[in-house]
DNA sequence: CAGAGTTACTTGACATCTAAAGTAAAAACA
DNA sequence: TGTTTTTACTTTAGATGTCAAGTAACTCTG
């Protein structure tokens, strides 16, 4: 967590309230709730789009599009860790997927406990219908930026990832 | 939507298919899923920290930001915009808050129908404490990134969210 | 190979969220 | 003024999400 660094920081701030603390120090807070912002305005509009043309949601066709990469299907888990959400909730979304005839469990054959979660032919059909509707809503939102502001963007992004996750593995090393 | 610009990015791309289709048209998907996952991370992280240092919610806490600004208080349909989420979703969550004594809802003399929100002294206190704990959160998440890379960043959401809002706006009045 | 611990997944309780329908007050208008 | 339309909020049903506890199968050890 670097505890020292962020002491550092509050006391620099401190000594020179007026200039620092309304346009540095508070920038990475301002960056993070645009970012948020950012991401719900264009996940809710791509959700009312999958809602009203396809009757389906975020959640669904996000687990669908992990399994469209994976042929030889994925198991649980796996889906766990790439959706970046609880494993109850990812049953909880195979069981309507499953429902639904759009995807299907089958057995490991090399363990009993864990399934290989596999889309059907009717949810390979249904993804590609919904994955070139989708793309083009998302290339339609973001298409007054350049491509140099995207690639930007894109690196950007990166960074800020590889940054946090250095946090985390750095505090969580702190503690144990 | 531009469908014009859209066909002519694809026949571009099917001319030259080698080099863009990897590197460009894709482009705009990737950038909105690299955002989407590093939102999800970061807000996993606060959500994890606010629920167990301080037992409260990510909704919860940003409820009480938007109403620490406004010492007026704010309506619920000031919330409703403010926080993109639906009325029904604000009026849940007030209820919790107002059931934990952290907010209050008054009357509003002006229109029966109406409430102010407000933050009680209570709520006060606990957001003041919340907050610094939370911006510490996300500063440090943010702490590999320069003041430039940071100031790039905003910039670019905003002219994203700019992209996205235009781009509804003409979806929306084509179709009337 | 038997018991202990781990792993893969499900279940249950509860908090968010949406969309749509319901209620009541305010505003518009004829 | 009386009716219609809007507006502000709540309620309901249902999907998603967490966390924690539960179940069953694997693995590791002595």
């Amino acid at each position: 967590m670097t505890k020292s660094r962020v002491s550092a920081r509050l006391e620099y701030v401190a000594l020179d309230a007026e200039t620092r603390v309304t346009s540095d120090h508070h920038q990475s807070l301002r960056v993070w709730l645009r970012m948020l912002a950012c991401t719900n305005f264009i996940g809710n509009h791509v959700r009312q789009k999958l809602q009203g043309q396809f009757g389906t949601t975020l959640p669904r066709f996000d687990l669908m599009a992990q399994l469209e990469r994976a042929p030889q299907g994925l198991k649980m888990g796996e889906l766990t860790r790439r959706l970046m959400v609880t494993g109850g909730n990812v049953t909880g979304i195979t069981d309507m997927l499953e429902a639904e005839g759009l995807v299907a469990r089958a057995t490991d054959p090399n363990d009993q406990r864990a399934f290989r979660v596999k889309l059907t032919k009717a949810g390979e059909q249904q993804f590609q219908r919904m994955a070139s509707e989708h793309e083009r809503w998302v290339v339609d939102l973001f298409d007054d930026l350049t491509v140099k502001q995207k690639t930007l963007l894109a690196d950007l992004l990166t960074a800020l990832k590889k940054s946090a996750t250095q946090r985390l593995v750095a505090q969580s090393g702190t503690r144990s």
